[in-house]
Formats: C-alpha cells, structure tokens, sequence
RNA sequence: GGCGCCUUGGCCAAGUGGUAAGGCAGAGGUCUGCAAAAUCUCCAUCUCCGGUUCGAAUCCGGAAGGCGCCUCCA
C-alpha cells in the first residue's frame, strides 16, 4: 500500500487515485528567469522519481510540468541585458533542457507555457470576478483573500497573523494587504496582452492553476513542488482555482525540501549559488541525482564536497560490483531466475518507496544486495548459479529503474567517472599510466621498494591501485 | 511579531511505542611481495529536563541550539 505524505493535512495517507489506476500529476516548474541551479535539480529528481514509481506500480500517469515564462523577474532581466523576455526566456529553457538530459529526467507528458495560454488565464480571471472572489481597479484584477473562507488550508496559517507580520509596503489599490494580482496591467514598453481589463500580463500564480484545470481538470491527483512555494505560490493557487471551479482542486500535496551547500541556504549574496552545470563540471549526472535520493525528498539535504565524494564512492562500488557479477550473469543459459535474495531485496525497495517514496531507505538495500553480491561471488563455493546472478541483475536494474539509477554499461560509466575525477584534480592520465608501469618493471625485478615508491606517488595524489588478474587498475580513493 | 520544521555515534543518514537500518571514517582479522580492492569482526541509547506508558528516539509539556516561511525563490 502507498502512503503519500500530504501538505494538506500534515499527515501521510493512503493513496487512493481519483480515477482507477490513473495519476494525474502537476508539478511546479521554473520560472524561467535565470539557468536552473541544483535546487531546481533536486525538485526536479524528487518528482522525477514519484512519477516513476507510479509507472512502476503500473498507473497510468499523466504528468504536466509548466514553464512560467512571463513574470516580473523575467522582465527586469530582460531589461538589465537589454533583450527580449522571449530572448531570455527560450535561452533558460534551453539550458532546462541541457540538465533536464545530463540528469536523465523522464519528459512530462505536458509542457504548457504561460504565455500560450493567456485565454485560459482571462478566462478564469472572468469567472473568479463573476463568482465574486476578485475585483478590477485601475485595470488590475486582484483576489479578494477574505471572500475565500478557506484561504490558508494549505499552509495551515491564520490570515490575521499574516497580516500582523506583514512586511511590505502596502499597495494602495488592494483591498487588503494580502489580496494577490491576477492580472497586472502593464507599464508602457512591458510585454502585454489584450484583456478586457486593457492590455496587461498574467500575475504570478494565475498560470498554474489555469493551466492544471486545462490539462488535468478541475479536480486532480498530485501537485506537486518545493517547500518555499506552499506559501503564498500554492495556497493562491487553490484560492483561484476552487474560487472558479467550484470544486475541490488537488487531492495530494506534495513538497519537496530545501537543498543548502555547505550548511548555508544558496543564494546570490552568499555567493554560493550553483547552476547545475557547475555541478556537472566536477560531477557525473548519475552521481548528482543519487546524491539527492540519498535523502528523504522531504528532508533537507546539505550539497556538499564530502557527501558528494561519498556518493560517488558508493556509485562506484555499485557499478564494480556489478561488472562482477555480469560475468557470471553472462554465461547463464538463457531464464534469469530470482531467488530468495533477490526477492527479498525487491520487497525491500517496495516496502521503502511504498512508505513515501522513501528512496533514502531504498539506498540502504541496494547496499544490503551488492554487499552480499560481493561476499558471495567471491567464492567458488557460495557463487549463485549464473540464472541466480542474471536475476540479481535483473532486480538490481528494475529498483535502479526507478530512482534513474545503475542502468548503464559498467565499464562505461567507471570511464566516465574516473575522467570526471581526473579533470577536477588536474592529473593526466598519461602520468598515472606512466607510475603504473615503471612499477611493474620493478615488481618484475623484485625491486619492491622502488615499486612502492611509484605507488606512495599515487597515493599522495589519492589515486590507488589494485593488482587483479588482468593487469594493475587504479582509481581514486 | 506570527506560523512551521529540525536536533540520532567523528561525519552522512534510516527509524511508523516494543527495546537503535545502512554508509563513510577508525581499530583488528582474511587475502597480498607489501598494498589496494573485496570480505569478516568491533564501534551510539537517540540535545537537555519533566510527564504519559508495562515499555518512548518515537506521544505530551518545557528549555537550548539550528533552519525555513511570512517579499521573489525548487
């Protein structure tokens, strides 16, 4: 049984669809102002893999990601580089698109853009006036807070308190100090729509709950984003949509909790912000997006230098060990079988995600099976049948399915990362390749000393190396 | 000022009232020319103080520390 943890009501719950093995999804996308940071890429991961797991438990999703590409941000941008918001936006949403691959992030089914559905955002803006949630002054439209009784379910505070703490300037034409903009006519050289209002631009939440209701219905599954946006982002966006629709608007909420680097929240002034292709410099993609399953979706998690080498670490030890075993695995004849271990294991990573999602717990067994792996194939003697490790293989690739995991070649991604981590540490290959065999022609003439010595100066770079079978292997350590 | 969250071994991190998963680091063993890798063994009573309970890391109250939101933010 899936238990969702619900914003809604501060508890997890049993999931139940609103329509028979269906999942309709909404999550949050960016607001395309600037190029995705890591932030945007844990969120990103988290939802990811909720839609994931659905499929895997055999849902028929429909999962809706949006781009808000109109908002005051974007325009002030725009203005700072003397360009078209257009201009800026589609350069954003390219860069999207470059991490959304680099982190193999499934595609929504719907990628609606605010701007191409300025009609729907007008026309719910109609109803809401005529419904008598909203009110026209000097050609805005603003929500009326105190005509909606149940603002504040979702992020479960007081409108009196809020408005106890409110700390900015009150704007002079709204009503009261936390009604919200729906449509904000706009300033001569802004980018603008025709309205009945007069010419204008969406304001900030409108865009999401139109575009929801367009492709999802008045009443949907999921919705879904980061913690920072319960309040005031999806709070308005209830208040809009149940103000038009009449009807209950989500039925889960789920969010997602904050990334910091090294401690400290990221932001400009800290001068720690990271766009995910920094990361991606000194990172292979699969170890960043394990990184953020290593953590509880809902928990905060902490970028850092030492959890990511750990991380890699682990990726790399998983990858190992399963080129070991497909060695195995490749001379069975044919039927994969799973026994009881590989059995156990998949329960396992059911139980964990059944339990909200919890892919943190999922990384643990992962360590249960490949250590047992090692332990066993080690040994001629414990050494599964070659259907037992092709089933290994086999429940090791359907739980990495789903959190996006341990799909590739071995060999290929060990490559990948061993250059990775060579480009951050300024070594070349050639010089270790170098060490390794004046080594081996000292090890040949017995000269051990002399051979240890080409190893302690790996060492010293953090590269060690191994003896096998088929020659000497290093990595780093 | 209001609302909410968090605090588990040196570090990271699961813990859903029933007697502390997992990993990293560390110590010791196997293996090895020596190592490394792999593997085995060892390594915490859960920030503090009260309370409820046969029993609490888990529930309630209080304290301390940290964080977030209330303004744009994944």
């Amino acid at each position: 049984m899936l238990r969702v943890y619900n914003t809604l009501t501060e508890k997890k719950e049993e999931f139940v669809p609103l329509e028979k093995d269906k999942v309709k999804i909404y999550a949050c996308g960016m607001t395309v102002y600037d190029k995705p940071h890591i932030g945007h890429a844990r969120k990103e991961v988290a939802i990811d893999v909720i839609v994931r797991y659905f499929k895997y438990l055999g849902y028929e999703t429909v999962y809706v990601r949006n781009f808000t590409d109109i908002d005051d941000k974007i325009i002030d941008r725009a203005n700072e580089r003397d360009i078209d918001f257009r201009e800026l936006t589609h350069e954003n949403i390219e860069a999207f698109y470059k991490t959304t691959t680099a982190l193999g992030l499934m595609e929504p089914d719907i990628e609606p853009k605010a701007t191409e559905h300025i009609s729907e955002i007008i026309e719910m803006i109609e109803k809401l006036i005529k419904n008598g949630y909203a009110y026209e002054t000097g050609g805005s439209v603003y929500f009326s807070i105190k005509s909606f009784n149940q603002y504040g379910k979702l992020s479960h505070r007081k409108i009196d308190d809020m408005i106890a703490g409110t700390r900015f300037e009150v704007e002079t034409e709204k009503k009261n100090p936390l009604d919200f903009v729906l449509w904000k006519a706009s300033k001569p050289g802004e980018p603008q729509w025709e309205s009945p209002w007069g010419m204008g631009r969406p304001g900030w939440h409108i865009e999401c709950s139109a575009m929801s209701i367009k492709y999802l219905g008045d009443t949907f599954d999921i919705h879904a984003g980061g913690r920072d946006l319960i309040f005031p982002h999806h709070e308005n966006e209830i208040a809009q949509a149940e103000g038009a629709t009449g009807k209950p608007f989500v039925k889960y909420w789920v969010h997602n909790g904050f990334l910091t680097v090294e401690g400290e929240k990221m932001s400009k002034s800290l001068g720690n912000f990271i766009t995910v292709d920094d990361a991606l410099e000194d990172y292979h993609p699969e170890v960043l997006r394990y990184f953020m399953l290593s953590t509880h979706y809902r928990s905060p998690i902490d970028f850092s230098i030492v959890n990511l080498k750990e991380t890699e670490k682990k990726l790399y030890y998983f990858y190992t060990t399963l080129k070991n075993l497909s060695v195995f695995a490749s001379r069975s004849s044919g039927n994969a079988v799973r026994n009881e271990k590989a059995k156990a294991f998949i329960d396992e990573f059911r139980e964990a995600m059944d339990d909200d999602f919890n892919s943190a717990k999922v990384v643990a067994a992962f360590y249960g099976v490949f250590k047992y792996l090692n332990d066993i194939i080690v040994s001629k003697k414990t050494r599964p049948a070659p259907e037992e490790c092709a089933g290994f293989e086999e429940v090791i690739k359907e739980a990495g399915k789903v959190l996006g995991v341990l799909q590739r070649d071995s060999s290929e991604i060990i490559e990948e990362i061993k250059e990775i981590q060579l480009k951050r540490n300024g070594i070349e290959i050639s010089f270790i390749e170098e060490m390794i065999e004046k080594r081996k022609e000292y090890r040949m003439k017995k000269d051990f000393a002399k051979a240890d010595e080409m190893r302690d100066k790996l060492l010293e770079l953090g590269i060690s190396i191994q003896d096998t079978p088929d020659g000497t292997e290093w990595n780093f350590s």
